[in-house]
DNA sequence: GACAAAGGATTACATATGTAGTCTATTGCC
DNA sequence: GGCAATAGACTACATATGTAATCCTTTGTC
């Protein structure tokens, strides 16, 4: 079993879009990515090949030969990804305290209650002093 | 008062940088914007101009004639500016729920308890249901 | 008053990204 | 068996971005 280098791949905002169709949907052809993806961006099946190419090439993608066409496949973990994500936004938004750009996620975020709940625990989790 | 249309100015990375140097310490000159950013960018002192001079283009910085050189002050709002990021980060990152990314989020943050306290409350303000 | 230093304006150049089109090989269909 | 459709490979081209250097002007210094 291969180790990959999986260290600091750097995804585009559409080459993201990309990857959600795979990380929603597991294997596919070109031509489903294409189908998948949100029509409402409006690429050509063109362009989403350029796309799958240049993720073949940063290996966040692998593919598997079938008949004359490509099954491609997520090579990159999608929370090991969003995490270097989350990690560079805050870099890039911080001067001090991370507090005020978490403010400001949560005031766009859409949540159920259910789903508070589950984050008031984890932020419960993070304190040094366990609430009392 | 002029009104200006702060629509959708986006800011590369290195422009944040920059960007946050102004929302902490208010109008400065070129040189002092440079001896301020972190060093270990190792931006060039030219490399720092251009990125103020793409900055006034894209209208994020307003300046005012000081004797022979300006005095550069920000002109879009820091919570404004960082909304539009995390919305950004959010449609990028996000196939159906917020939560997980958000979850991410907060294991990144380091928090003291105070703050986490605030959030617990901002997210409660949140619920459908008030917590009983 | 001449010259060097510093400031702003303009230019430079490589890589990344959005957005495809063209070229060539393969292959299902008639 | 020939041709059109499709797939992947390669090419194209404009804009954004990182990273400066050069040019021209102003101004403080000796």
């Amino acid at each position: 079993m291969v180790h990959r280098e999986n260290f600091s791949i750097a995804l585009s905002p559409a080459e993201w879009e990309v990857m959600k169709v795979f990380w929603d949907h597991g294997p596919l052809a070109a031509r489903d990515v294409f189908a998948r993806l949100p029509k409402n961006r409006g690429w050509a099946y063109k362009t989403v090949k350029t796309f799958l190419s240049r993720l073949v090439a940063k290996e966040a993608l692998a593919y598997d030969q079938v008949g004359n066409s490509y099954l491609y496949r997520a090579a990159v973990d999608r929370r090991n990804m969003t995490r270097q994500e989350v990690r560079s936004v805050f870099q890039r938004l911080i001067s001090e305290a991370c507090s005020p750009v978490l403010a400001q996620f949560i005031e766009e975020a859409d949540l159920t209650d259910t789903e508070i709940r589950q984050l008031k625990r984890q932020l419960d989790d993070k304190r040094k002093h366990p609430p009392g």
